[in-house]
DNA sequence: GCCGGATGTGGATACGTTTTCATGAATCTC
DNA sequence: GAGATTCATGAAAACGTATCCACATCCGGC
């Protein structure tokens, strides 16, 4: 039983209390086309008498399509994609932009079903951190939205505009650093998604002259469980280990509670290096070296790329930077 | 200039492909009313081949509705909300409704400019952690949307329901642990919106006959400039505290930062109790005891809430934990 | 004074769906 | 078997907006 019998203000009301036409107000009101100012001041002050606020539902069916973003990430939990939603946030907000947010927990299949609810709700614009291949998308590009990679590109969709960070400069940098101290068997912790930083970790070793051990290079998904399992299997399989290369908050979290939980001393037995740069990393002990990354610059720059829609724009490589503190020691 | 010319598959091309009306179509695909088996099937083999989906816009303006749930939060980098975001995410997803999330920052404005934006959408569901006062949300009450409370209730609308924690038994039970271990002098960091918790702080030093030190009770903003701020500045004026319980993780963070910068050790110097448990919490030195909040479980119960539409229930409180680790330790 | 263009305005239409209503057929009841 | 009841079905209306189009008015140029 609704007990607001009151309809929603409608164009029509507005018309009719300025003694206009419907389609005057709708000119006036969205800026398009031409009016006497005399009839703008009219209608203007009509609709602010009766407090008239357009319907969205009428606009997007009549323009055939929603307004607002789309955000897909794995999860909403990892401070990373908290950090990147806070960047979309920001821009859209202050464009006055609604954003979807759906989480696909790295799984194609909950991606693929998001991606058709987003397509049901015809919303145009979407950033996402993909997980699945590029055929997945297929439907979206076919249906005409614009989308905005973030954190990974995805394979045979190069020609989408993504914002990705300096995978091969950053894990470089962590790779020299730690043979820098005399780290040979160095091992590296991943997610699914992080190929590109796979290969570059590859490519540094090979640079260094250090022969790659493919046992150190070990694959966890994007949970806290497979994360420790992980690592806890890692340091147990090959305790010859000096140091690690962790791929994510998430990772190094994890490299950093095992370690404990099998007295692994950290530096003195490991070395570790953290991706991503939180704040806990300084209240760890020791304090975590890291390499940062602009989680939120990433969010934002992805949204103002997909907001601004009719420029193509090619992909955007963000910084990355390495803040020593105390996770790393010289081989032991 | 768009390429692809091809026009969306409606209801209608459907209807013409199966020979039937486009009502029949309607409500063979919504479920709704009657059909006979016959033209059933010819609707739904007609719909598969067609790879037809329906177009929320069209629906969304007939019901006069936007399905899906919006949910605003004060900010998406706390753990705490973005634990509270998954669960609605997970109810919501698996119920198949969209989620649109706002940031409020705790500022009342944008909390009522965000509110604005939801009327706009139609969206008739709202989970929000409110910032504003009783009167912010008279518009959202008044336009027939169903809300829910999360975290905190809001003085004035105490009809509305809420998932809130048990804020009066988590503080006295930290209150009392630390009571125990000799501590009289007891801070408490608190965030704006955590007066139902700082009342109960006030009540349990009151019960214990502990005198309430009025400058011992600090407020901060949902910053962590603001938390580290409060920190620091009560460890500066006030060094003969002995124990400090954090009403949130960014203000336990705070604290931690702020004693290992002005050199207080904890547990020796101070004791710290910190509102909601964070992984990082144990890989912290020392690990720090907690009350841990069911931040997930809170919102997946909002969501759960928010979707039942007819029933009108009450409030819901859930249960705090005080987990004991290792940042607390006897007066000194 | 007449014509052509610019300008302001409102009627009408379309967007895709759900729901009401009327109609015709089929089944049931006594 | 006649009347009553149920059932399946499609035509049509409605939701609120933006935009196309036609019309009217005005102005300057000849």
């Amino acid at each position: 039983m609704k007990v607001n019998g009151q309809r929603r203000t409608t164009i029509k009301d507005v018309a009719e209390a300025a003694e206009v036409g419907v389609a005057t107000v709708s000119r006036v009101l969205s800026g398009t086309g031409s009016a006497s100012p005399a009839t703008r001041e009219k209608v203007l002050a009509a609709a602010a008498r009766l407090d008239y606020r357009p319907s969205a539902l009428g606009r997007n069916l009549r323009r055939q399509r929603t307004g607002g973003i789309g955000l897909l990430i794995p999860d909403i939990t990892d401070t990373f994609y908290g950090r990147l939603t806070d960047g979309v946030l920001a821009c859209a907000q202050s464009a006055g932009e609604p954003v979807m947010i759906g989480t696909t927990g790295d799984d194609p299949e909950r991606e693929a079903e998001l991606i058709g609810s987003l397509l049901e709700e015809s919303v145009e614009r979407v950033i996402a951190v993909p997980c699945g291949d590029g055929e997945m998308w297929g439907p979206a590009f076919r249906a005409g939205l614009s989308v905005v990679f973030a954190e990974r590109p995805v394979q045979g969709r190069e020609n989408v505009p993504s914002v990705v960070t300096d995978d091969r400069t950053g894990v470089r940098t962590a790779v020299e650093y730690l043979a820098g101290l005399g780290h040979r068997r160095i091992a590296f912790l991943s997610r699914h998604g992080q190929a590109q930083r796979v290969r570059a970790f590859r490519e540094a070793l090979a640079a260094l002259g250090v022969p790659v051990d493919e046992e150190l290079i070990v694959r966890a998904h994007a949970t806290r469980d497979s994360a420790y399992a992980a690592a806890a299997g890692l340091y147990q399989h090959r305790p010859d280990l000096t140091a690690v290369l962790a791929g994510g908050n998430l990772l190094g979290e994890a490299a950093v509670l095992a370690a404990k939980e099998l007295d692994f001393r950290i530096p003195r037995d490991i070395s570790l290096i953290m991706f991503d740069d939180v704040p806990w990393a300084e209240l760890c002990h020791p304090p975590l070296t890291v390499i940062s990354q602009p989680a939120q610059d990433m969010g934002y720059r992805a949204a103002e790329l997909v907001l601004r829609e009719g420029r193509r724009s090619r992909t955007v490589t963000l910084p990355t930077e390495l803040i020593v503190r105390g996770s790393c020691g010289p081989r032991r």
